[in-house]
DNA sequence: CACGCACCCGAACATTTGTTAACTTACCAG
DNA sequence: CTGGTAAGTTAACAAATGTTCGGGTGCGTG
């Protein structure tokens, strides 16, 4: 099935891939004959129908620039990332903004692109920097980028962003409800958990992911 | 500066968001005119100047579909999104495939994507699954997605994927130089670090990131 | 009301760009 | 040698597509 590919078309391929990169747009027959040093534009074409039929890319024929590529190992899927923003830091008392419903795009907001592999295909999901060592235990270090899906309703064990009514505080926690008190657990055998009355909290976010930097 | 969009202006930007998503390439000045239901190409040229001089898009002149949409917030950047292969599990005992200089697109190994804010910009990152827990106490779990950076020479204290000539095995520890032996140091107090001649170890990668879902 | 301005129309025009026909060249099995 | 197939070449054609020009329609202002 997937036959060896000539020089040539191997050439084809990469320089499609290339241009998609520096342009937002593919490449016309003709480019693709100029930087790949082919003499004609009917041999692009001819190599473009069997890199179509090797299933590497598709054509929309009478359409100008109507490539597609297929072979998602070159250029990952260009869908599919999701601007996570980072709405700020959170650890035991610390502030958390709010993350309001449709805060569009303020330029002091940081944000980070991330594929849905890491985000778990939630496109709500937002970032929090980790401050402080209290989830150390569960693996959540200092700087770590925690990834959060919103809900207000948590299981127990989840790690959640938790939200204290009373100090107007957020805090990142394993949730526990027991009778109508919640325990927010910190996995750091130095600290102590939080005792609250449950309707003292508000769960913000459930955490999906954690990404770290060195 | 940002001047309100007419409805028309925002109904362009939408469809061309659109047909960048459904197609992979942008749409041309009739299509446009056919998805918007305006009676004139000219309209559309005109809306799209003014689209450009207020920044959310790029034209490119004499070059169809020569539209590249600037709105970061709705599209993430595409570009700098690197597929980092996944070569396989890594943990003290477990095989590690050599990371071959361009073992081209087999079926076979998972990948993912990740923007350069997480591989820390170069785009020879591999990633390896971690097996087992001997680097607990570094923070990295069992499961966890570990990024590293192809490199022969590591410092001391980093963490590497090393190779251990004479048993050809990989493994996922911290790297001490100490004269002329190399101590791999496991992160997990239960487990007794590997002391091996210099010569029989060849750090392959240094971990730059991790990468966790739940 | 005349004027300027923002926005829109229609149509013709000029390039850009995909498609094809007709003809080499090279190579290899029969 | 002969036929056949893959790959390449040239040139011309036609469809797709960006550009432009003359002319509208409303609307606010002096």
């Amino acid at each position: 099935m997937a036959k060896q590919l000539s020089a040539r078309q191997q050439a084809i391929l990469d320089f499609i891939g290339d241009y998609l990169d520096e342009h937002q747009y593919p490449p016309t027959i003709r480019d693709i004959q100029h930087g790949c040093d082919i003499s004609s534009t009917s041999v692009v074409d001819y190599n473009l129908q069997i890199l179509q039929r090797e299933g590497h890319l598709r054509r929309q024929s009478e359409v100008s620039r109507g490539i597609e590529l297929l072979d998602g190992v070159t250029r990952g899927s260009r869908r599919d990332i999701f601007r996570v923003p980072v709405l700020g830091n959170i650890a035991a008392g610390a502030p958390l903004p709010t993350p309001s419903a449709d805060s569009r795009y303020s330029e002091e907001i940081e944000s980070v692109d991330l594929p849905s592999s890491v985000t778990g295909g939630s496109s709500k999901v937002f970032g929090l920097r980790v401050k402080g060592t209290s989830m150390i235990d569960a693996l959540v270090a200092d700087g770590d980028l925690v990834l959060l899906e919103p809900t207000v309703h948590a299981e127990n064990g989840d790690m959640v962003a938790a939200w204290l009514e009373d100090v107007e505080e957020a805090t990142l926690k394993r949730f526990y409800l027991e009778g109508d008190t919640v325990r927010l657990q910190p996995a750091n055998e130095t600290m102590e958990p939080i005792m609250v009355p449950a309707k003292n909290v508000a769960v913000r976010g459930k955490v999906v992911g954690v990404v770290r930097s060195y």
